[in-house]
DNA sequence: GTTTCTGCAAAGGTTTTGCAACAAA
DNA sequence: TTTGTTGCAAAACCTTTGCAGAAAC
């Protein structure tokens, strides 16, 4: 894992005046070790592989530390529940694309869309802050071919 | 009120075998009075001023209902409830911009920013949909003077 | 008359919170 | 020791749903 996670969250504790437990080290070890973005369900299911005593509480505790200072940022991603994304401290100005009928997240950064912020807040008034944009579009493979694999993969994984 | 909303709604209705009603009529009433982004609890609120029998169950499925025919869009405006805007029949591509320090929501439409989200999603192997872009921002007046009128409007209101 | 719609109240799902025991500093 | 943290269970919150009576067609 990468070393600044540790680092920012230690800061981060001193500064506040909190303190580190083996909770919110079992945690973060499972917020971070893929890249792929996560609800609060399945991170305390991630958590609970390393440590069965986790609650659900302190994953809920938790999530609100690590989107405090800035690890983790709360992303809508069209659905119902809270979804968090661990890739902002690498990729600092990434946006999403979400596929309408496969539900696939794709990352991607893109200078004129960044410029384009900047200039359109600026122009509204504002002070550009956090960039987010969300594309939503339809699968080019299910458009053509009548099937998406993720959808099927997807599915799939619905009936285990 | 524009009367392509009741046409549309009516066609909607005729096209599904669904049925016009007071409620209903009361609700879009309440609804597009006026540009505001609202929330459930709100549009029961100004919905109530018109009609006080209104339920609460009938707000929601008639939510869905004008979701459905595209009168109405859901947005997420960084709050934890569900906002409705119904501005997309006027102007069909607008977007957001959201005040972090106070709240306001302002919106815009750009054709700069339509272009590029057409791009992008192509670039990445989709076909484009709803496009929305949500940026987030900071008032160059509570940056510039410490203070901004709009927040002290919105917390004068909360007192109230 | 048939079918949809409404209001009510209860249930659903996610997230937050009060509290006593526990653990970090 | 002091103060922050945890797990539990209950509560809070928004939204959906089953049902019997009412309304639209």
């Amino acid at each position: 894992m990468d070393s600044r996670i540790k680092e920012r969250l230690e800061a981060h504790l001193v500064a506040q005046g909190l303190r580190r437990t083996k909770q919110r080290d079992v945690i973060v070890e499972a917020a971070f070790a893929t890249d792929d973005h996560f609800n609060a369900d399945e991170l305390l299911e991630k958590t609970r592989k390393l440590d069965r005593t986790i609650s659900r509480a302190t994953i809920y505790r938790t999530l609100q530390l690590l989107v405090d200072c800035d690890l983790l940022r709360e992303v809508d991603l069209g659905r119902d529940q809270t979804f968090y994304d661990p890739n902002f401290l690498d990729k600092p100005q990434h946006n999403h694309l979400i596929c309408l009928d496969c539900d696939r997240v794709v990352e991607f950064e893109d200078e004129n869309a960044a410029l384009l912020h900047d200039c359109i807040t600026r122009r509204l008034g504002f002070q550009p802050q956090m960039k987010s944009m969300r594309i939503q579009a339809k699968c080019d493979e299910l458009s053509r071919t009548g099937q998406c694999k993720w959808k099927a993969q997807r599915e799939a994984a619905m009936q285990a």
